[in-house]
DNA sequence: TTCTCTACTGTGAACGCTCACAGAAGCATG
DNA sequence: CATGCTTCTGTGAGCGTTCACAGTAGAGAA
């Protein structure tokens, strides 16, 4: 007479099961659990023979419930929530993170803070110690919840370059005005003079970061910096249109757009196709991101590489460092430019 | 000579310092926390005021130790990794399902088996008892994980149907015939008469329903089918890009094409303008899925809008309802036709 | 009065683990 | 032979909850 095993979940191995099979005591199997220091060979072995037999799996609430660490992290993200949609680069880098954590076994807790109440709730369970870290996305960077995590000394680990200079809080970012400045060099290098930009909101470091290396690239040039090739744009596609409208009514003669985000660009390439110039041989077009919005445009973009696989690593890696009790880091990696058909 | 609050956490109050504040035992805390039945209104009045005077919230850890849940569930994804960056679907349904649970104060672990590796961990993982249900995400929808999981007795729902009808597996789907119905309806509704059509993958139910309900509404329509007219792709634009190519140089004659997915569609409208053919007035495009491919297409794509925010809505719901003890069940939700420049 | 029933409250035990400590065994040193 | 050191092992306590149980007080019925 057996007893059935459909349906119910039986009851799992504990690490008592485990000491008895291998004929050793709790401690040593907790031991061997966390590193196998002190422990004999011959112990070691057999554990690990009891761990294999039994299928025993490390119990994480009864760990944590002692070590006061989650052994879990969370990833905010703060917008609003269309952004999370538009964003392509989100996913690449939710995908990143997820993967060098997996790496050390550590599970991520997606958290999206769109609305106030949802804000108020994530950041008390946050502080009530339920992750042991926060990897957090925001674009309007002068997030409070930063502050607010930092202040609760949550460690944490920001993408992109936060607002606040004086904040000691860590980032991982890509080099912003470096990538500007190879991509106008380039734009340049084509023979175009009457290059436009339409930045990113001047209110984030990016935004600025990205115009001061196209004014610094022009300068050195020695082309002369025209207040009517600088409109700015908030990174959404509908913005990037409309800057490019702009432009083009402001100064009909632009042979060159910089554009601060692909998804702008692909607005860009819009109001300049509605306006019945040809990319590039009107206007060349430059993106920044290389997003899919880069390769799925028409004519494809021409565009600066964020280097979102290394970013994810960096921050698991910064975050990481720091639970280990590391000083807060800021981490800015190159960019890359990518040739494509709009230049 | 206070202590300094920088840099470490203080330790949060426990249930003890609660019961303390409130002048009554853990026991009575323990039961407001959980519900409040058999708790006198100045208990329960004091209980609160004191939770709000601490600062107090539950260690989840000490509780998921003895109830043996974990009042969190698992988002699984099985898919070769391109497929994530590639769906804009994908983000809707991630986002849905976060802001669905977090309504019932449930965190959401993100969990990415692209490797076999990967499997086997969040498998044991799983199976351990680390979550309490897992919504799963698999297009390959033969996917053996369904069965490993629903064999180990975990509450499980998929999104989108599964291939083994026997499998006693709940899932939410869109009515993938019907939207294909209706979107072929229109395509002859504007008089065309050649209507092509690239499917999903055929191993999939969705890419065979939907085909099926192109055959159903040309047969019902006096229209012969014609197997010229008929090719295969697997969702990414390329496949679309191919199909459209095959199509045209099969049944030149072809003035219309329901792609069976917006990305697909993106890529067939690529092929359509290459082989200089305009849209929609040499041949109309429908696609399906209402992806933002669809609005950032041009022209925009007329196509069939799956109800994500539905359907990540139901698999909560679900999940929850498998979990509290019910019977696994399939939902069905109904779609739209949603026009737009394409037809 | 006495009993029963209901509404409420407190208490000890347990969940599965880690940590600190005590102790044993082996070996070299005084 | 005692002493110290290193390497290894077992044990009790306790992490913060919930749960089952016992118990109290008050109301109504016999």
């Amino acid at each position: 007479m057996t007893m059935s095993n459909t349906g119910g979940r039986r009851k799992p191995p504990t690490i008592h099961d485990v000491a008895r099979v291998a004929g050793v005591s709790r401690g040593t199997v907790s031991r061997v659990l966390n590193g196998g220091h002190y422990v004999s060979p011959a112990a070691q072995e057999a554990v690990n023979a009891a761990i294999r037999k039994t299928g025993y799996v490390v119990n994480r609430h009864a760990r944590s419930l002692i070590t006061g660490r989650s052994d879990s992290i969370g990833f905010l993200l703060t917008e609003p929530q269309e952004k999370l949609f538009e964003d392509p680069n989100f996913n690449v880098l939710l995908r990143g993170c997820t993967q060098a954590l997996a790496a050390h076994d550590i599970p991520l807790l997606l958290m999206v803070a769109g609305t106030e109440d949802e804000r108020r709730r994530i950041m008390r369970y946050i502080t009530a110690g339920h992750v042991d870290g926060v990897l957090l996305v925001s674009s309007h960077s002068g997030d409070p919840v930063a502050e607010q995590l930092r202040d609760a000394g949550v460690p944490l680990v920001q993408c992109g370059k936060p607002m606040g200079l004086g904040s000691k809080v860590s980032y991982v970012a890509a080099d912003d005005r470096d990538g500007a400045r190879d991509m106008v060099r380039h734009l340049l290098s084509l023979g175009r003079r009457h290059v436009g930009v339409v930045t990113g909101p001047l209110d984030t470091p990016g935004g600025v970061d990205r115009l001061a290396g196209y004014k610094e690239v022009l300068t050195e040039a020695g082309v002369e910096i025209d207040e009517r090739l600088i409109v700015s744009g908030d990174y959404s596609r509908a913005s990037g249109e409309a800057g490019a409208e702009r432009l083009l009514e402001r100064a009909p003669d632009m042979d060159a757009v910089f554009v601060a985000s692909d998804l702008m660009a692909q607005g860009a390439l819009t109001a300049l196709r509605r306006a019945g110039r040809r990319v590039p041989e009107d206007v060349a077009v430059g993106g920044f991101d290389d997003s899919t919005a880069a390769t799925e445009s028409v004519p494809a973009l021409t565009t600066i590489r964020q280097p979102y696989d290394r970013i994810s690593n960096e921050m698991v890696r910064v975050l990481l460092a720091q639970i280990g009790g590391e000083d807060p880091a800021a981490v800015i990696l190159p960019t890359e430019l990518v040739l494509r058909d709009s230049t």
